[in-house]
DNA sequence: CTTGACCTTCCAGTCGCTGGAAGCTCCATC
DNA sequence: GATGGAGCTTCCAGCGACTGGAAGGTCAAG
């Protein structure tokens, strides 16, 4: 099947499937006498391995390393499953970095009026506040005057 | 004072400071005889502001934006607090990708049993479940064979 | 006078695409 | 057979927010 059949099928923009080409990561079988690249049940198979481990959040590299265990019979499942839990690790330390960054801001936006008077305690707080070194913004709530 | 000097004082790597001129963000009133870029009080104050405006997840444009409401002595405090609400509705809508890719790995991951043997229902999960175009994988427990 | 730290500029690379230009192929319609 | 439009090809450039490195100027200490 041409490019344009094997991005419906699997969701992906056909740029997309020509970039993963181009690194590597899934290479169709081959081309037709026209030169198109022709897709296989297969590709498209493995183009929507990528495109669930993407939405996983595993990078590109992941997906290379993810592939390779798929294709390798004989693999450790520990392999993948330390893989995965790294993968939560990262999710779980950006998760709490949101977080930290969502409660100063709710904070900050709690003390703001918000109306058409130029006072305002976010600019005090971001002008005035020295940050921590820790997650993002320990304290946050002490906007005192300069 | 020499760019070191506004570097150690904001946390700022000097590459990043020089960037941020580069890119008309914050830029130092002048240059020493020696063609050394000068930094003054307000400019380390400035640079401060946008390192913690960032710190909170704001892109550069919003930090422009930020610095251009800090700077107007007019501006009303409603558009500070609008920028900071979105910046809130941002960082909701990331976390809640987040924990559903978390809440689909840890499922799979509880699944693998993760020793030496090859079976691996964490590989066998991406490679046949079609993703769902929602938040990103509604489902993602039920890892039927095709 | 040399060494080494610090400063300058400029260019390239990161990651994962995405857009666009220029040109070829295919198929349907006139 | 000509024409038009969709779809395919390649290649190059750009996004955001830096970061690394090369090549060279400047400064203070020994």
């Amino acid at each position: 099947m041409n490019i344009g059949e094997a991005a419906k099928r699997t969701g992906l923009p056909a740029k997309t499937i020509r970039y993963y080409e181009d690194i590597g990561l899934v290479v169709p079988s081959g081309r037709r006498e026209n030169n198109y690249r022709d897709y296989g049940e297969q590709d498209v198979h493995l183009l929507q391995f990528v495109a669930r481990a993407r939405s996983l959040g595993f990078s590109v590299e992941n997906c290379r390393e993810l592939l390779s265990l798929y294709r390798d019979q004989h693999r450790a499942s520990a392999d993948v499953k330390a893989l995965a839990e790294a993968r939560i690790r990262d999710i779980e330390q950006k998760i709490r970095e949101l977080e930290a960054m969502k409660a100063t801001l709710q904070d900050l936006v709690a003390r703001c009026h918000g109306d058409d008077r130029p006072d305002c305690p976010i600019l005090s707080d971001l002008a005035h506040d020295t940050l921590q070194e820790t997650a993002c913004c320990a304290g946050a709530s002490e906007g005192r005057p300069r």
